[in-house]
Formats: structure tokens, C-alpha cells, sequence
DNA sequence: CGAGATTCATGTGAAGTATACCTTTAGGCTTAA
DNA sequence: AAGCCTAAAGGTATACTTCACATGAATCTCGTA
């Protein structure tokens, strides 16, 4: 009965929000601040592709939530509704190479770009070569320029290496109608000196970056979208200022002080209250970091959470010296795994398990030498005790531990 | 005392294996003319 | 005879294993001052 007067209520309730998705991560505003300058820049450089010439590849750098994707997709919005009128054949595939089963591997990431063609691709079974061809098949069949957009590239690059990129950007030599244009999108400013000479050259011939935003940028943001976002008058005092001061802490991650105002609010509406303190905003700090782990934790096969299952029951035993290796790592694993009755991996398949884990930011794991004592890995924990024992319990459900 | 040589515990690359899934091909059966 | 379904054959990607070699600083060794 509380729970349908609960339910009761809530419709009853006013919300707190006029427009929420005006703060969710996927909204395009119609306006973007503080990013004329760079809106220009992607404009001059893709601008050819509506004289059915082939652009420059662009390559963008800057920093998380500096407004990369958005100024890309606002350029792609405009030049498309522009070719659409004009009848210009221009195609966009945006694709973000951060996505696990999307494009980790070379297969999968040409795969997903040759489905954007409308063409089906089975998860396994062609050889990559295959794909290719229908790729090019698809891509060559009319005349038509084709801009593919790769966010997150260096994640992708990180993963399975320059080639494809390579192989991407030699396309056009063997395409008699269209033309493909790449854009490269990257948070890693040092992304490009590990590239290959060749592979670098030819995907920035042209270069632009994303300078984050400062915290008065932000605010301006942050005023502008709640207005439309929010009800007037529920944020108190020094809000704003105090999401903006966060996200500028964390290098200008614009990105992060909506999600971190869209948050509190939410907690504020639970609670039932009217007005938005920076109490709220400080729960909805902690609250985005536990979902964004316990989402990546809760999505990870068996093996992988045991092995990080095993990682924090170290670390809870160790407390003074939160430094583990990866032989203790493996062997608390191993007789885990005969605990839940679940055949262990190997160690070699382990090392790359954690080395997955530091990738995903969940703990860091530094290779280090400890001379005449070999080599391991120094495992640590990022996140906080009231998290860890959350994620704990939360593993022992999964894995049915006692 | 200091320069090399040793050593340890794993990192790491390459090649091999199991599994899941794909396409193609060849029968075998059904169906319609 | 044409069409459709099924099963076998032949092929691939992926996750993982096996094998073998690479690492790199603490420690040891041994010649020398």
C-alpha cells in the first residue's frame, strides 16, 4: 500500500524537471556556446564535400565534455539539411569506437561502418577481407561522399592498432564514384604521436583543437539549459557556480556538470524536496561514479568479476599497504574459482584481464619490476570503501559466494 | 667498491585450440505443370 | 523440372590456452683498488 500511494503521489507530484532530456547526454541544443570558432573550422573543412569534392580528414582533439561531438554533429546537422535541399549526395556515419562489442576489433568496427549502408553483417563467420568488399561495394555504388566520423578513436587505436585506420584512409584510391572522408575524434591529445608516420599524416591533413571550458563557460552553460531544463526557482543559491567549479576541477568536462545538475536533481525529487542544494550536488557526485562503475562491473562476464572480486578482498586485507600483485591476484582467484566451481583461466589470460580492468579505470595496474624479485603488476583500487563494499556485495550476489 | 652477471615472478608475443557462426553445395523431398 | 529445405563441408572470428622468450632492477659475484 506504500508503494501505490508512493506511485500515487509521484503522478500527483509536480516535477522538478519542465524538460529533462534537455540535460541528458544524448540532447543537441540547438545552440552550442563558447564553440563559434571551432563550429567554423569543421564547417570550412567538411565545406567541399557540398561542391562533391572530397574534404580534408579531420582530426579534432580536446578533452572530455569539451563539446567535440557536439560541434560535430551540429556541423553534420547543418551541412546535411543543406545537401538534402540541394540535393547533394553527402552520407555521415558516426561511430563511436568506445563502445566493447561495437568496434573492438577490426571485424566488428568495419562491420558496424558497413551496416550503416543497410547492409547485415554476422557477428562472425566472414572473413574480414569479405567485409571489406561489401564495404566497398556499398560505399562505391553511387556517387556520393561519405564523412565517417570516429569518435574516441584512440580508444579503438589502443585496442587493435593503426592498420585499419591505414586502410581506411586508402580507400579513396580504389573508389571510381564515391569519395570517404574520415574524422577522427580524440580525448588523448598524445594520441597521435604513437600513430604511425603514414597513418598520422594522411588522417590530420587537417588539425583542430578543443580547448575545455572554463568554469564561467560553464556556468553560462549550465544557466542556459536548466532555464529550459528546470523549473524556475528550484536551484539555490551557488549551484551553479559550485557544478560549474566541479567540472572545471575535472579539466572543464562540460559534459559532467549537466549530468552532475540532471543527478541532483533527481535525488532532490526523490526526496521530495523543492529547492536544489549543493548537498544535493554532492550526492550526485558520488552517485554518477557508483553507476558508471556498477554499470561496467555488472556487464562483465563471470571470470572477469571474480577476478575483481579477488582484487578487492585483497585490498580490504590489506588496508596499510593497498599495493597488490598479480601472483596473489591469481591465486585467490584460482581458489575462488574452484569455490564457485568455475574452471580458472590461465594467468596469462588473467595479466590481460587486469590489464582491461585498468583500461576501463576501475583500478590502476602498473607494470613494475621488483628486481630480484620479478616482475608484476602493482595493482591498486580507485575507488572508495563505501563503494567497494557495494561493488562486493554486489559480486557476491552475481557469483553466488558465500 | 663497482661493474657485470644472475635471478625471480611475470609480462608479452606467437601460435594453437575450441566454439560459434557463416556461406556454399549437394542431396532429397515436395510441388506444380 | 523447378523450388525449397536440410545437412555436410569448408571457412572465419573470437576468446582462451600453450609455449617460449623477454624484462629489468634488486642482489650476488668477483676482480680490483
Amino acid at each position: 500500500m506504500d508503494v501505490s500511494n508512493f506511485l500515487e503521489n509521484f503522478i500527483r507530484k509536480e516535477s522538478l524537471f519542465k524538460n529533462k532530456s534537455i540535460l541528458q547526454s544524448s540532447y543537441n541544443p540547438d545552440e552550442i556556446m563558447h564553440r563559434d570558432e571551432q563550429i567554423n573550422n569543421i564547417a570550412k573543412v567538411l565545406a567541399p564535400a557540398l561542391r562533391q569534392e572530397r574534404p580534408s580528414n579531420l582530426f579534432i582533439y580536446g578533452k572530455t565534455g569539451s563539446g567535440k561531438t557536439l560541434s560535430v554533429h551540429a556541423t553534420i546537422k547543418q551541412i546535411q539539411t543543406l545537401a538534402q535541399r540541394e540535393g547533394i549526395p553527402i552520407k555521415f556515419i558516426y561511430i563511436n569506437c568506445k563502445l566493447k562489442k561495437v568496434a573492438d576489433t577490426e571485424y566488428r568496427l568495419v562491420a558496424e561502418i558497413t551496416r550503416h549502408f543497410g547492409k547485415s553483417i554476422p557477428p562472425t563467420g566472414l572473413p574480414t577481407d569479405e567485409v571489406y568488399n561489401i564495404f566497398y561495394k556499398a560505399l562505391d555504388q553511387e556517387k556520393q561522399t561519405v564523412i565517417l566520423v570516429l569518435d574516441e578513436i584512440d580508444q579503438l587505436v589502443k585496442k587493435i592498432g593503426d592498420e585499419v585506420i591505414y586502410n581506411l584512409t586508402r580507400i579513396n584510391t580504389e573508389l571510381k564514384n564515391a569519395q570517404l572522408c574520415l574524422l577522427g575524434i580524440s580525448n588523448d591529445i598524445m594520441f597521435a604521436d604513437n600513430l604511425d608516420p603514414r597513418v598520422k599524416s594522411s588522417l590530420s591533413e587537417e588539425e583542430l583543437v578543443f580547448p575545455s571550458y572554463n568554469a564561467l563557460q560553464i556556468q553560462d552553460i549550465l544557466k542556459v539549459r536548466s532555464q529550459d531544463a528546470i523549473k524556475d526557482g528550484i536551484l539555490e543559491e551557488g549551484v551553479i557556480p559550485k557544478c560549474a567549479a566541479y567540472a572545471a576541477r575535472e579539466h572543464g568536462d562540460a559534459r559532467r556538470a549537466l549530468e552532475l545538475l540532471r543527478v541532483a536533481v533527481e535525488l532532490a525529487e526523490r526526496k521530495g524536496l523543492v529547492k536544489i542544494t549543493t548537498k544535493e550536488l554532492d550526492e550526485a557526485e558520488e552517485k554518477i561514479e557508483k553507476d558508471r562503475v556498477l554499470d561496467i562491473i555488472t556487464t562483465q562476464p563471470k571470470q572477469f568479476q571474480l577476478v575483481l572480486y579477488s582484487i578487492l578482498l585483497l585490498y580490504d586485507q590489506r588496508k596499510q599497504q593497498n599495493i597488490i600483485f598479480t601472483g596473489e591476484i591469481y591465486l585467490l582467484y584460482k581458489e575462488l574459482c574452484a569455490k564457485v566451481n568455475l574452471r580458472p583461466l590461465t594467468q596469462r589470460r588473467v595479466s590481460d584481464v587486469i590489464a582491461e580492468f585498468d583500461l576501463l579505470g576501475i583500478i590502476n595496474a602498473k607494470v613494475i619490476s621488483k628486481g630480484r624479485y620479478g616482475r608484476t603488476r602493482e595493482v591498486s583500487v580507485v575507488t572508495n570503501d563505501t563503494l567497494n563494499a557495494k561493488i562486493k556485495s554486489l559480486l557476491e550476489g552475481a557469483l553466488q559466494l558465500g
